[in-house]
DNA sequence: GTGAAAGCGCTAACAC
DNA sequence: GTGTTAGCGCTTTCAC
């Protein structure tokens, strides 16, 4: 392995020179800077980051923690995440929590252990005690889809309650009135807003009365609960909100097959925009989750406390209605 | 910072016992072992991973490098990978190659100037020549989905003319004669093997014309090429084999736009096993494609290589027909 | 079983 | 501008 008084010796130069051309940092003779240059290129040097990162006690990285790398909302979230951080040339490294607590805490280790700057962690479950903990122990973190109210400005989180009232108000204005309900899981704090959004703004209109069962956010509960409807249903709907677009198309499949048309006879509003309610038929009407927002305002935040950086963000961030084609209106 | 030092102070031991309580390597007394550790718990203490990394020339860590971390595909990818790892405490490093030979160069780099101690590629740009150059420089690396003729021992890819043939073989079975292909872009290997296994297995049965049109695996050209096999269509098929997942879905679509049912009026195949091809209407039959076999294979390669186990690996591996409603039996 | 000391490859401070 | 040197936090001999 080629190391930088491989170089300095080749070149005749001091190693600082070399670590000075390196770096860009100081200044170098254009001769020199030329001349170890040339002996770099024609030894394939490549500085070793390892050794950098522990000299100057600054990694140029940042870690990213997921609950898992599959599904696309992470996906998503970590390709924004690192555009930002590409373009001004440093890395992102990547954890993944799997598996409760204990998986999350290992990978925040990790990811501290490897000196990194500053860290960005999506948490579903460590306590928020325990991250405010963390947040005093190690103060360059932002939380993602998570609002933890003593260290408010270290999250960036989707406002659901206006993301439920969206979906009501666009149920309303096609002027349906006998609506029911697919929850997420009320053990939730998102689905809860979610579901509560979607109330209040019904209620503000006056309707009072809906029906409701509540699933898991899985595509099999939503299929489940959509017979559960349809089966019992004294109560005539005529739409359907659900909590999460797997349970949509859940709902959808199983309307399907009982031969019910959406969004002919029954109208259906998902929620966060997934890749799959693209795909389906109709495609589905949904919310949509600001993603590219809540990455790039956790990664803002982190330059700006990283990096001396002094960007504007927001930490409350809106979604979107995204219109397609599973609503009708009456 | 708590350091290890730190710790040897507070314990009234050296740093080599301390070191040696961490890694677990050597002798030390029952009795100081205890110690320290009562020492590491009450400080907090947390091993500098570089500094580790440095010291010892080894990280403990492997690098994966995927064209980008969106879409499902990768996700498992890097998951599986990483459970290996994790398993033996080891961890993975991140990096995707973002646009073109140049991103995946860069991320190879960066992998390395972390001292990876391997490297799990899944580079669709970098040429050949360059892979087997970087192959003898950096030994260590497993090539994922791709097949290096010169390095083959180092690569683990799918045996797409099989997963062609498979498809064929369910078409055949189901009585099917008169079939079109939407196969995926022809400049690409696995599209090609694909077509081929597919075209060989019909040919060995007779069946020696098929009509086709070439699509770019995208949604939207699936769509598309479905549009134009539909209108000029003098041509009477009853089956049709897509190149991929994605531009089935978008056959299905166009389908149900036109009113053609499936699998009642036509048949369809995909190719991928992808998240979609469940959660369509009718449920597609498709090729799997095995990750969790690429994955592991790959994982243990450069577990043999890199941490001196000795484990069996395949390098072709073999896709696998999956059974969902979309193809029916004349 | 344990401590001292020499690096790992680099940065940064300081002389010149 | 440039070379020298003292660390960064750890592992790993090598004595004892």
């Amino acid at each position: 392995m080629t190391t930088i008084s491989d170089i300095a010796r080749l070149a005749s130069v001091g190693v600082g020179t070399v670590s000075r051309v390196i770096s860009g940092k100081g200044s170098v003779s254009e001769k020199t800077r030329t001349r170890v240059l040339e002996v770099m290129k024609e030894l394939d040097y490549r500085p070793n980051g390892v050794a950098r990162s522990l000299a100057s006690r600054k990694s140029n990285s940042i870690g990213v923690m997921v609950p898992e790398f599959q599904g696309r909302y992470f996906g998503r979230l970590i390709a924004q995440v690192e555009k930002f951080f590409r373009a001004e040339n440093r890395h992102i490294l990547v954890a993944s929590g799997s598996g409760g607590a204990t998986g999350e805490r290992d990978a925040i280790n990790y990811l501290r252990s490897w000196d990194c700057d500053g860290l960005i962690l999506y948490s579903t479950e460590m306590s928020n005690d325990e991250i405010v903990c963390l947040a005093e122990a190690f103060p360059n973190i932002a939380l993602v889809n998570r609002l933890v109210e003593p260290v408010r400005d270290h999250c960036f989180y989707i406002d659901h309650v206006a993301g439920g009232e969206m979906a009501a108000r666009r149920l309303l204005k096609a002027g349906h009135g006998r609506i029911a309900c697919i929850t997420g899981p009320m053990t939730k704090d998102d689905a809860r807003a979610r579901q509560s959004g979607f109330e209040m703004e019904l209620t503000r209109h006056g309707l009072l009365d809906l029906i409701k069962v509540e699933g898991n956010y899985t595509y099999e509960s939503g299929a489940m609960c959509m017979s559960k409807l349809w089966e019992n249903r004294k109560w005539e709907f005529t739409a359907i909100f659900c909590g999460n677009d797997e349970m949509a198309i859940g709902a959808l499949f199983k309307l399907a097959e009982l031969g019910v048309r959406v969004p002919d006879d029954v109208s259906i509003v998902g929620y966060d925009n997934s890749q799959l309610s693209f795909h389906t038929f109709p495609k589905l009407t949904t919310i949509m989750n600001p993603v590219p927002d809540i990455a790039a305002n956790a990664a803002n935040f982190i330059r700006n406390t990283c990096y001396e950086h002094n960007i504007q963000v927001k930490n409350a961030l809106k979604p979107a209605l995204v219109e397609r084609d599973s609503v009708r209106d009456l």
